[in-house]
DNA sequence: AATGAAATTGCAATCGTTTGCAGAACATAG
DNA sequence: CTATGTTCTGCAAACGATTGCAATTTCATT
């Protein structure tokens, strides 16, 4: 029987009970050629013995790399932002790095905490996706300055001189919306989220585009601006435009609005698609599973967090690195709300 | 101009510059009254200036904390899952600690992993809902050897002898199942996720006591288990149930599992509630937006994560504190997939 | 047995921070 | 001008691990 530890065990436990140095602890834990097979076994042994496990912190300090990546993300219950999670975890951990998600929930103030959490050298690099309210991108600069690479994807800003990864908003929005025209609607409106982001400001671009190539007019009041993604907030700014009874087509920028959109209009006793064609975008599982089925726009989350990571690590192992620009491409998905029978 | 750094500045960098000693410049930000004023001003500046922030591995390695507390959940695309963590940071910040979330995507070997990762010194503290393969504990007994103290939730093991904060999943499913006894079913189905977990386990007894204590029977091909617990699960799963036409109610453990059932129900040409009445489990959006809107229950996820983090907190702070076992009890939503019309 | 080379091992510094203790600088009183 | 106290500062060790360099042991060879 040994003495039991009340913390964990280490170098020096093992050293102790062996008698010789840390020194060739390490090195035998290490496999290095120079020490005696015979003292190798017998350290080996022990540290099975007593489960040793290097101790992180320390590791961390000596080689001043945590292996560790940041996340910085707006949202983490939102089936887009999840996958992209689930895409940078699945190669940040096949590089042997770990990952420490931190939740913005929309929010500046909680945005620049995080940020400020991970700088003072808990990560090796981050990778961020700003929150509906920050304009300010302060937080974000300081970590170029002390030499920790940035990422940003999916929302990302004009300012920093970064490598992002984003989808191509401006196109997506574009085929959705010639996708009603090409169905025959002539007056389509526009329900999207807060107009602080990049990413609305392309949608709605793309939405005016198509509809300019098309010879088609909007009008002032079909385009609605709501901050709150979520479905109540498609319901209410949809009212307005339902009582006119002049549109016949609608572009929702999330799903969960065009769900509160529809909902709106079957209350009103308008019948989708045959009196008004939508479609959404993210392709949330709801629009499937929704009646009638909403067409909308597929993301490549998945893909966005495995290419994201990519860039990171390898600005990590190499400061050098030049920045990277990435836009990916997504898929419309034509379901019944925008299906003529 | 100063010389500079490529990595981030040091208290060392300030003692340098103004020509005084580390334990002064340490002593100095820390406010410690025997400094001279003047000292501590020059200090201070400069750290302002240069925007000092302590490095926190170093700080870790010093004082045996990490202020961080790991996360160790089957999923984070969940509802309820993505509620509990809201619960366990908010309060975790509160108390000046950082979360690690990692995310087991219900895999025993993933959850492994993750739990050998934050063994190493990372985590004060550890709190854990096992993923729906895990049937061996050892990874989690570890941490306990170490002095590293977890708090288990929602779904919880027998064996471990730790604090947990659970749901009164018993009841839940019995209070379920007796509103759809009141409303006059006699042939009610069961419909559920994996059996290997504790929650399910109790689901079912909470469904059979109910029926048994108003003196209706079920039958073996009524109870139907389906490892996944999505919207494909569901409907697969009922389909033989529904071909019977032997049964006039059905509660489901899981929300998605709910809708998968209703749709197949839909389809077959069955009328929601007057044919068949269904209750589901955990209060997803889903179960509000689907038409019919799904009755179901609903779980205090906030909470949960709330005072799951706050025991855990007590126990990083006193180790000699004792275990706790916190039930939290639901609420039963009634919506239109069980109301008489 | 002495010599030299080869094979092992240990010392000590390092990463950035804190802190007990000793000592320096300064001020006040006698 | 000394004695005594007060105020302030620095040295060095510590946290756990790695690693260049030096020191020791081992072994073969003459």
């Amino acid at each position: 029987m040994s003495i039991i530890k009340k913390g964990s065990v280490t170098i020096k436990d093992i050293a102790q009970e062996l008698n010789i140095s840390t020194s060739t602890v390490s090195r035998a834990l290490a496999d290095n050629p120079l020490v005696k097979p015979a003292t190798k076994a017998a350290v080996k042994e022990l540290a099975k013995k007593y489960h040793y496990q290097p101790n992180f912190t320390a590791l961390s300090l000596r080689s001043n790399k945590t292996n560790t990546i940041g996340i910085i993300i707006p949202q983490i219950v939102h089936e887009f932002f999840a996958l992209v999670i689930r895409g940078i975890e699945d190669y940040a951990y096949s590089q042997g790095y770990n990952v420490i998600i931190c939740s913005s929930h929309e929010s500046y103030e909680r945005e620049v905490l995080d940020a400020k959490a991970l700088l003072s050298g808990r990560v090796d690099g981050l990778l961020a996706c700003i929150s509906r309210d920050t304009n300010d991108l302060a937080h974000f600069i300081e970590f170029k300055e002390r030499g920790i690479p940035i990422v940003f994807f999916d929302r990302t800003s004009d300012i920093s001189e970064t490598s992002k990864v984003e989808i191509d908003d401006y196109n997506a929005a574009y085929q959705a919306v010639k996708h009603l025209i090409d169905i025959g609607r002539k007056s389509i409106a526009y329900v999207g989220g807060s107009k602080n982001l990049n990413i609305n400001k392309d949608r709605l671009a793309g939405y005016s585009k198509a509809l300019s190539e098309a010879g088609l007019k909007t009008q002032k009041d079909w385009i609605v601006h709501c901050e709150a993604e979520d479905f109540e907030s498609g319901k209410e700014s949809t009212t307005d435009l339902i009582k006119k009874n002049e549109i016949d087509g609608l572009f929702a920028s999330t799903d969960m609005l065009a769900v509160g959109a529809i909902k709106n209009m079957k209350a009103q006793g308008l019948q989708i698609p045959k009196d008004i064609a939508v479609v959404g975008f993210s392709n949330w599982s709801i629009s499937s599973l929704y009646e009638p089925s909403i067409s909308t726009v597929d993301q490549p989350g998945y893909e966005m967090g495995l290419k994201a990571s990519e860039i990171l690590i390898r600005h990590i192992n190499n400061p050098d690195e030049k920045n990277e620009s990435v836009i990916l491409q997504t898929e419309l998905i034509i379901r019944e709300s925008s299906t003529l029978v």
